[in-house]
DNA sequence: CGGGGAATTGATTGAAATCAAGATAGGTGG
DNA sequence: CCACCTATCTTGATTTCAATCAATTCCCCG
């Protein structure tokens, strides 16, 4: 049975990390898809562990991946009836599963719900439009620079930071290819900025310079 | 003094065009700042008539405007304490003025004006990840048709398109130089997609062509 | 009219894409 | 446990699309 959590929001926590609802846990192998592009969206769903990533390709097969999601992110809200943009995990997830038609009607009796919702909206269209900023007037490099200062960020790492993502997925987050990636990436290295001690591992030498790059 | 307007909203109508909040109206001469970027976000807008732009500035001067906005449209909304985006008219134009704390106190004790609020926001953010999808993987003339047909669409141009917008606008929203624009707008005349009568006035003389472009 | 910002057009450069091999590493089965 | 196999990643050569640099031309406004 679904029932609401009452979360105690400290100021210290990742504030998307308290559930708005409660819900069942759905584990997910790697590479796995949660839900279609255009398919229906009556649900919603909070990543508990592992990492997500949703995006929507065109025709012709060019991908963009429209956000990175790390637990405690809340994922899948749409407005109308049907996904815009598909989510498949990374590496193993394991996702809660919110009815929307709860949600909503959890949002229309009780105000802080509906305010958290819209917190959460508002915050998702702040990363959507540093992205379109990213990907409209940024150099290769300044990008790459940007997703690894996030990516650090939003995991909490110091120094050594997990990449969970491909290079192609890098890439289509980006608006670049592989190839642009690796090179900057192996650039970088070259210039003392990171080291690259193993796959998916990303070490940061000088987070001030990559900081610079970004702003 | 400030009142709710209970709008009735026709589905025939554009949504956003309801106020959620009445207040004062302000009149704007060509290009003038409506807010900064990085200054408080005590107030919320409504544009009544004429258009604007919201847009992000780097420190080096590269801009990105984030987006255009037409009658009706609400902009200036904010989760933290600052924009994070200044907000200019392209030309003459009349906005609604809205304190923010009336917005968020109404919000609060309304579920109809929260539920509103929700929406517009939703709807910002699908734009803004349309605008990303954009940005990142489609080629200039795609681009630009896409510019094109939104504003025929949200402008309800039949054939004959108003662009209220300098092609630096163009470019600064679309990622691309105002050469490269101009030179597709160029383009689109030579292949018979569009004539170009006059200065800020697009025929539209294949639309299924351009919609062909955008997917 | 006449001045001046905006737009167009042309020539050239340049950053990233594409095309094309290799290198590395992760997973699997002998 | 190790070797192979296949994905993924890196690196190199070349091309391409859009940016940059550089004149004109076109209008809009005074």
């Amino acid at each position: 049975m679904l029932s609401v959590i009452h979360a105690p929001t400290p100021s210290s926590a990742r504030q998307s990390a308290a559930p708005i609802l409660d819900g069942p846990h759905r584990a997910h192998g790697r590479d796995e898809t949660i839900f279609d592009q255009d398919a229906p969206a009556d649900r919603v769903y909070q990543l508990i562990s592992g990492s997500v990533r949703t995006c929507r390709i065109l025709r012709d097969g060019r991908r963009q991946i429209e956000a990175f999601h790390f637990p405690g992110d809340v994922f899948g809200l749409e407005r109308g009836a049907t996904h815009r943009v598909s989510a498949q995990t990374l590496g193993q997830a394991l996702v809660r599963v919110m009815p929307r038609a709860a949600l909503d009607a959890l949002a229309a009796e009780r105000g802080d719900v509906a305010r958290r919702l819209l917190e959460l909206t508002t915050d998702s269209l702040r990363r959507s439009q540093d992205h379109a900023l990213m990907l409209g007037r940024r150099a290769a490099c300044e990008r790459v620079a940007a997703l690894l200062l996030d990516l650090a960020e939003r995991t909490g790492a110091e120094v050594l930071l997990d990449v969970p993502m491909s290079r192609q997925d890098m890439a289509d987050y980006l608006g670049l290819t592989i190839e642009t990636v690796s090179r900057t990436l192996t650039q970088f290295q070259q210039d003392g900025l990171i080291a690259l001690p193993a796959a998916r591992k990303v070490l940061l030498r000088d987070r001030g310079a990559l900081e610079a790059m970004v702003d």
